[in-house]
RNA sequence: GUGGGCAUGGCGAAGCGGUUAACGCAUCGGAUUGUGAUUCCGACAUACAUGGGUUCAAAUCCCAUUGUCCACCCCA
């Protein structure tokens, strides 16, 4: 390229390069979720990463505005995927008819949302996203939960919190408890409650009371309810929802929900009950969901999710109920890294050192015999000195060291040596070199 | 989109108006010709984000730009 000025190497940002650790630890996770979703019979589909604009456009005020879109080659407006659930639901529709409903459904892939990068936030990220579709049951609901939950756990090593909440329930407890005067009003009270993890429920409290038309009284009992249920004290919320008996059931239905997962799988993660998760606007329609990390409550989510039961109308008239959630890959990794808990570096069990290049073809015939045997091998990719040689095996970690000279091509032996031990057997058979190794 | 902090070699990090700009890590090479990880020596060739200004003098002060991080919004 001699002349032509040389490109700056950068990257956009929000993007990100993984190095060889990174990428096995998300090779890893992915295969958990992979084993998880496959145990629960669902089954893995891949969608195009690039949509037509208006297939994601429109499904929430908020998000519009953080889909990456632009005209391609041939002016037509496309979008990038902002997540992996809208694709689906197109999916879905057009693949109406041999679909045996209901349908389950793993998917893992990156998404991209154009979005201010922060900790933990990224513009292009991989999400592991399960989801029912045609099927509106308290069972579905369970298999996503506990599919993610057995997931999460095996890939976790911080303890997790999952919190359900409804989308339904809680807007019926306002309107019972608070009886808003207005759509306005009862907007801006579930705005100020999903707030309630950030702000302390006496401040929530007060906005609230602030609010017109809402009674002091009122407004203390709703908050004190919500606050109570958080410590798992069901009866206040239930005892407020009283009046309204079909909420009644939806909420005593998600504490089953909840109990279920919970027995279903023991240990040190939970998941509990929590209407003031309301998430945003969105497509959701019924349980909502999102799931923290217990020792980093100001980290972002890392796997959530809900009901949607009208997403697919979007792109037919069939009515086509669903639900599901994702993991979020990256986040979590980013989380790891932070705390120094990637994978480690793998090691490779033998290193071929070569005496001088007169012995490269018997060398390389060693080194595919070992390959043969699955011991993972390498050899030195330019001439170099023994001691080099010794080096290089053991910056990469290398169990064994084997040694070709001229003598063991002449006697069609090897010099195998254990490099933390520092045992050598001197010109010995393959036998004993693989006994030696697999000792 | 709104507000705030920070920008020194591949990475970490000192210096805070006048220095050959430390140091550590990583990388590469060498220390009697078939043996490493310890040690010793050496190399990393235009490192102070970019562009303006103030000053006799700026990595150090001011402004802008870009990048990055943090908070809000929203979210995985």
């Amino acid at each position: 390229m001699a002349g032509s000025p040389i490109v700056e190497a950068r990257k956009l940002k929000g993007f990100q390069d993984f190095d060889p650790i990174q990428t096995a630890t998300r090779n890893r996770f992915k295969d958990i979720v992979r084993k998880h979703a496959q145990l629960g019979g669902f089954r893995e589909i891949e969608t195009p990463t690039l949509e037509y604009a208006d297939v994601l456009l429109g499904s929430g005020g908020e998000t519009d505005k953080q889909v990456f879109k632009f005209l391609d080659n041939g002016a037509r407006e496309v979008a990038l995927r902002y997540d992996l659930t809208v694709p689906f639901a197109r999916y879905v529709a057009e693949n109406q008819g041999t679909l045996s409903l209901p349908f389950k459904r793993l998917q893992i892939g990156n998404v991209f949302r154009a979005e201010k990068p922060q900790k933990g936030r990224f513009r292009e990220f991989c999400q592991c996203d399960l989801d029912i579709i045609g099927v509106d049951s308290p069972e579905a609901d369970t298999e996503i939960l506990l599919c993610l939950f057995n997931a999460l756990s095996e890939i976790s090593p911080f303890p997790f919190t999952m919190s359900l909440g409804h989308r339904g329930i809680l807007s019926s407890a306002i309107r019972v408890a608070l009886k808003p005067s207005s759509l306005e009003v009862e907007t801006e009270i579930l705005i100020l409650v999903d707030k309630m993890d950030k702000l302390p429920a006496a401040e929530v409290c007060n906005q609230i009371k602030a609010l017109p038309g809402i009674y002091a009284k009122d407004a203390e009992l709703f908050v004190e309810a919500l606050a109570n249920q958080k410590n798992q004290n069901q009866q206040q919320l239930l005892d407020l929802l009283e009046s309204d008996s079909e909420s009644r059931k939806l909420l005593e239905s998600l504490y089953e929900l909840a109990a279920m997962v919970s027995a279903a799988s023991a240990g040190k993660n939970s998941i509990k009950v929590d209407l003031s998760i309301a998430r945003g606007l969105g497509y959701y329609t019924g349980v909502v969901f999102e799931t923290r990390l217990d020792g980093f409550p100001g980290f972002g989510a890392i796997c959530s999710g809900g009901r949607y039961n009208h997403l697919v109308e979007k792109f037919s008239n069939h009515q086509v109920a669903g639900v599901g959630g994702s993991i979020g890959l990256d986040r979590f990794i980013a989380k790891l890294a932070e705390e120094g808990l990637l994978d480690k570096e793998p090691e490779l069990t033998a290193f071929v050192a070569v005496a001088s290049p007169a012995q490269r073809a018997y060398a390389f015939s060693v080194l595919n015999r070992l390959r043969a045997k699955q011991c993972s091998t390498t050899i030195s990719l330019k001439e170099q000195k023994l001691g080099q040689q010794f080096k290089k095996a053991n910056s990469l970690g290398c169990k064994f060291v084997v040694v070709i000279g001229a003598s063991e091509e002449a006697e069609k032996t090897v010099t195998v040596k254990n490099m933390s031990t520092g045992v050598e057997l001197k010109e010995t058979s393959f036998e004993q070199m693989f006994a030696f190794i697999h000792a």
